[in-house]
DNA sequence: GTTGCGCTTCGTACTAAGTACGCCTAGCGT
DNA sequence: ACGCTAGGCGTACTTAGTACGAAGCGCAAC
């Protein structure tokens, strides 16, 4: 079949993973098919399943590569800056692919990448000196706090600008706005005014999080005293 | 047909969603297929579709009757305490529908159960007095966590106990125990002995953004000091 | 150099699931 | 009584995952 002679590029579980998350990334989640993804990587489907064990695994493998895309915190910052650096790592990773979102969680099977990745991140909370208990409180609630916002932001029909207002003007139409006073108000003397970010929220959060395991560690450190 | 004579339990949106969510409890979210759900209602699939107007829209019906269930900040508490009992409501929901966390992102329209959950959740905001930037942060952080939570509690393999030790075991064989002495350590030492339990952080953090979110009120209503 | 073995590659085709089309029936208002 | 409409459903088309087995190609031992 005159094919390129020779040269096959070697198709591997990796090449492949990250032809997916390509083409994930360019057409949407919903456009990743095993028929399209073999266009993509000019080959046949049953060719794939030589390479990936089926969709679930190309699933897998793709989650893992974007957990690999995350920055682990840094051993030479600062234990809070490291953190703070690594969770906004993490939420610009999945922002950037928001179709993985959703993903992540249907995974269970945790790969190589996750754990390293956990792993830096106990280091982290370790050379903030919170003791064990705390570590693991932390370790949950800064994880819960980012995919968390990172999956709002990744649903939100609009982050802000034009867009909000769209989609403010729909909701308001569907529904009687007058039910919903608070809502338009955060809207009209908030969300719509110029400068508005729901992203700011962010920093905002983590800091208060962070602010928290600080007074926490304090208190443990204590003794005993009201 | 000898169709239960004239007696039709008159398929409804509701109806349909309510068996759909209940299918999905039962069996898992991959089984539910319109075929099972016309099954398990007795008619057949075509007939659905003359309730709801595809599967993606019975997807949003399901969603709606989630947020539906959890139930919302009440105005005669407290406002912390009105926020805390609404987010472990949320949670509990959340818990008892695992399947339902991944959905909940994917699906941008929304409800009319979510617009009221919304609207009292800030109520309850307003009531703490919180200024309207504070609010909006407020509502995003305490979502973000609240959501993330749940989301990292369903995709959890094992909540503690028994089967937290095999889980555990399975990553030390399949992986490098030695590469990750954090994570060994930490679950060796924490999250296997008796009476760990991943839930308990979620108070946790619930505390500490409700202080940080008190904390940053006081500090708006202070002219200006160090 | 030839032959044989095994790793890829892929053509074919089966299955599951969403859903368009159009017929059929029952009830109801005129 | 009649036809109109809404709801129910049989049929069949389409997309997508994937099992099965044959065909192609490189390498090692003869």
């Amino acid at each position: 079949m005159a094919d390129q002679a020779g040269r096959r590029p070697r198709l591997t579980p990796e090449r492949i993973a990250q032809a997916a998350v390509a083409l994930a990334d360019r057409d949407g989640i919903e456009a990743l098919t095993i028929r399209a993804l073999a266009d993509e990587l000019g080959t046949k489907p049953m060719t794939l399943y030589h390479h990936v064990d089926g969709k679930e695994r190309l699933l897998d493998l793709m989650v893992d590569r974007i957990f690999a895309e995350m920055e682990a915190p840094r051993e030479d910052l600062d234990w809070r800056e490291a953190i703070i650096a690594r969770c906004r790592s993490v939420r610009a990773v999945l922002v950037s692919h928001p179709w993985s979102v959703p993903l992540l969680e249907s995974r269970t099977a945790p790969g190589p990448e996750l754990l390293r990745h956990h792993e830096a991140m106990l280091a982290a909370l370790d050379r903030g000196g919170l003791p064990l208990p705390l570590m693991a409180h932390g370790y949950a609630i800064l994880d819960s706090f980012v995919f968390g916002f990172a999956l709002e932001e990744a649903t939100l029909p609009a982050q802000g600008g034009e867009g909000m207002a769209e989609v403010a003007q729909d909701i308001a139409a569907a529904f009687d706005a007058d039910a919903y006073p608070q809502l338009v108000r955060l809207t009209v003397d908030h969300v719509m005014k110029p400068g508005y970010s729901f992203g700011s929220s962010f920093d905002v959060g983590l800091g208060m999080i962070l602010d928290g395991l600080v007074a926490a560690a304090q208190r443990a450190a204590t003794p005993a005293s009201a």
